[in-house]
DNA sequence: ACGGACTGTCACGTAGAATCGGACAATGTC
DNA sequence: GACATTGTCCGATTCTACGTGACAGTCCGT
């Protein structure tokens, strides 16, 4: 009799994903549910929110009106529902993504003390350097490093990652050591490409506030930030790394530190998330977690 | 696992009223399932809502910031159920309240006409000249005719009935036919006190933009629009009565009017309901259409 | 043009939950 | 202290939402 809450939540996700069967998916139920509730849901606002060719779905332009204020209604319901959950009763699952090294190097290693303090959560942690469609496939918050173009995602800057030139020992025994950019004749770069793109092999350094680069030589490109660095291990050649994967190496005297008055410019690091301004309890739990997580090690 | 609309529904009705007992009957559900359901709403934000003694209810501070939400939260959900309904397929109870004139004479007999166009509305009319409690009888609307004195509650003018000054022919062959009110020594009042109350029986009247009264000698005292009226057809003296229900008695010789040109300050007619600015689509249905009907007989 | 793969829906037996009426203990009131 | 009233508990019953598996329609690539 009354309008059902689950029905929506299944009918906001159909309508963004567009699809009831990766709807399903992402809301860990059977195809069969989510049709079935929707068709509920039709018929108790007595109105066809869908247009269903068997291949593709399509909003109806009753149904675009209905997201909307079905999206807000959603969200002020779980609002309701958390209001008075403590930390220890909170559940539900929240799906991140992160670059590789930061998700292996400072997350994962720290998951169990927000597991502690919030035993219901269920994070599902994808670890991947390429672009992933957040909205598509459901991505509470994803955290990316560089330059970003999505515009539709809340943005939140965290800091920026500090980049250092290094090298192996072994490369400045052969290729000697630069003082200064002007030195780089017949030096070698490791190149990083994470689509394999046409980008040429350049060195980036900050001059007196300006961005310079030079091009140089260069005899592997690899698509991975591990391969990046173990390249740069194995004596390929000089890599622009951020200081965060490279201290370690450089400590145990596997790196050494070129040109450090010419560093290249600082990655941003960035935080986004679908959600607008209010995003679920449970997950602005983990957006603020991961910003506590991260801060520390991102110079700011 | 998700929050339940309808027990949603229950705990604001319980809240409203402090009591179960009244929120049942006013949602037209046996007590056990209020309360049950209330009970799983607590369950289900994890929270105590309500302190209940078995003689009194009271809300919890929780209850409190619970209870403003919720309120939104339904208001919402209602606006949802019903954005796509058509005027057919409208259902749910109305409750109203109106003096008994107004009633018996405008709105009863076109309760047929919004009955075809809203053939899923329960309308319960309720006709009375004392002064009800809205917010605790459950009233959805309610007509006042009269100065109004609570303020919680949303108030429209709808308008203003014009008043005279009437009196039976066989009362006027007796007591002679006034021009002004100087002449009214030896003039009898119908006195109309809704609570026989302390009021002395006075005549009033517009005179140059001022109200002004006389105190006159009255015989009868009475506490129904229509005892007013018939004890002025009676020849028991002279009523000050709203055209609207006089017009038919004048028309038909059973009353004359008196002074035409110092009829009292007219009546304003207000529309009162308990839901802010936007109250459930039944409800403003309702509204609209009483406005509608009550208009045309309502000089603004 | 046509197989193939994928989409959304349907059928149907089942399990669980919400519901109802009535009885009950607790409490404020006269 | 007796009474009336309040909110809750109890048991059987009814419904309805669910899952599994199979199905028909459609778009894609060759």
């Amino acid at each position: 009799m009354s309008l059902d809450l689950d029905a929506l939540r299944a009918f906001v996700k159909v309508a963004e994903l567009l699809s009831f069967t990766r709807a399903a998916e992402q809301l860990g139920a059977p195809k069969a549910r989510v049709s079935e509730q929707v068709r509920r849901l039709e018929r108790d606002v007595g109105s066809v929110l869908f247009t269903r060719t068997t291949r593709a779905v399509r909003l109806t332009s009753d149904g675009e009106a209905f997201l909307v204020r079905a999206r807000r209604l959603a969200l002020e319901a779980d609002e309701l529902e958390t209001m008075f959950a403590t930390s220890r009763a909170l559940r539900g699952r929240v799906r991140i993504d992160l670059p590789v090294n930061i998700a292996c190097d400072l997350v994962i290693p720290r998951l169990a003390e927000l597991h502690a303090e919030y035993p219901g959560l269920a994070l599902q942690v994808s670890t991947t350097d390429r672009i992933v469609d957040v909205v598509r496939e459901g991505f509470d918050a994803v955290v990316r490093v560089g330059a970003l173009r999505d515009s539709e995602l809340t943005a939140t800057r965290i800091g920026e990652l500090t980049m250092v030139n290094c090298a192996s020992p072994e490369y400045v025994r052969t290729h000697g050591r630069p003082r200064t950019p002007a030195d780089l004749d017949g030096h070698v770069l490791v190149h990083y490409s994470a689509a394999f793109g046409v980008e040429a092999p350049e060195l980036e350094w900050v001059e007196a506030g300006r961005v310079r680069s030079r091009r140089l030589h260069c005899i592997v490109t690899v698509n991975s930030a591990d391969a990046f660095r173990a390249a740069c291990i194995a004596g390929l050649g000089i890599a622009q790394l951020p200081w965060l994967g490279a201290e370690r190496h450089v400590r145990e005297g596997r790196l050494v530190e070129l040109l450090p008055r010419f560093r290249a410019p600082p990655l941003p690091v960035t935080l986004l998330h679908p959600h607008g301004r209010s995003a679920p309890r449970r997950v602005r739990v983990v957006l603020d977690w991961l910003t506590a997580v991260l801060s520390p090690h991102v110079t700011v």
